[in-house]
DNA sequence: TATAATTAAATGACGTGTCATTTAAAAAGG
DNA sequence: CCTTTTTAAATGACACGTCATTTAATTATA
């Protein structure tokens, strides 16, 4: 059968996004928190007073403006939001005190995650997978997104294979 | 940093996940079908008759019983729908005409989208990556997807690596 | 056989992803 | 300075993806 690499690629891809975010989800659920959520948790916690835009130029979950995404972090009270004094229709977010301490929970739950990826894959298969999703991701408009949160720093480029 | 192999793969999956399926809904909206949907097609096209609860042990796209995925494919009349005579709480599914009809178009579709991945990827490299790949997968769920769904038959075990 | 347990499907609820449209503020151009 | 264009964010719409609950039919069992 023709493209039977391609089309397994595909639904490999599929099926690993969808058991890695379910993994995420249920042990987010302790938290009251969704993955979508707690991605932007991370970004604020890496860089903040960030606005709308610019949250959402840092995000692989979602494209365009997060509104509502934001905006239910806020309802919950774990971001906080300012408008722009130089920029009357921009608000600028952070996260509050329970923010942050919630992130440190997420972050102990990504942990897990990774933990249990090291479990099924050496270093070096990563670095394999790495190269070659990079490839793809590069010609594609996440590419700024790998860049912005620092994503693909600190990557050696493989001499094998 | 810890785990950043393991990060980046996550996010590397994320990504291409969702440019993956972009580039899908943008070339499937010509055919008023989602990707959710035209992987029922493809479902469908491949094994007749089956229950709503078989089409679902059949996709990846989405777990339990796809009853509303399914329902909007027969309001459109893509897909026609029969009473198990066995079993009265049951209906079984098939393409219709204008169904077979679009699943000829969807494969076209699911082809342009190889051939993109073929343009990035040597075989060789696929191969490579289906393979870690597929490790991290037998361990899910999913595991019985690819199974009932041939996707993983036909696979060399990699000598190298 | 009558009742209980199981099962297939439908449905309600909620939070995304995505796109299109609207609103309001800022920037550009005359 | 006023109008036009651009831009940031909000909002409406729609289809998922997921979970929990409900409904109805089938099977198991006392």
């Amino acid at each position: 059968m023709r493209y039977q690499q391609e089309e397994q690629f595909r639904f490999h891809i599929l099926a690993m996004q969808r058991v890695g975010n379910r993994e995420l989800t249920i042990h987010l659920k302790n938290l009251d928190l969704t993955p979508s959520q707690a991605e932007v948790l991370t970004v604020l916690n890496e860089r903040s007073m960030l606005t709308l835009k610019e949250i959402g130029q840092h995000l692989i979950c979602e494209t365009g403006s997060p509104s509502r995404l934001v905006n239910t972090l806020v309802k919950n009270g774990l971001v906080e939001g300012k408008t722009d004094e130089q920029d009357q229709r921009a608000r600028r977010y952070c996260l509050s005190d329970h923010g942050k301490q919630k992130w440190a929970t997420v972050k102990q739950i990504e942990e897990q995650l990774y933990e249990h990826v090291q479990s099924i894959y050496t270093e070096e298969e990563l670095n394999v997978m790495n190269q070659l999703l990079k490839k793809y991701i590069e010609q594609t408009e996440f590419q700024s997104v790998f860049r912005k949160r620092s994503l693909h720093v600190g990557d050696s480029v493989s001499e094998e294979l």
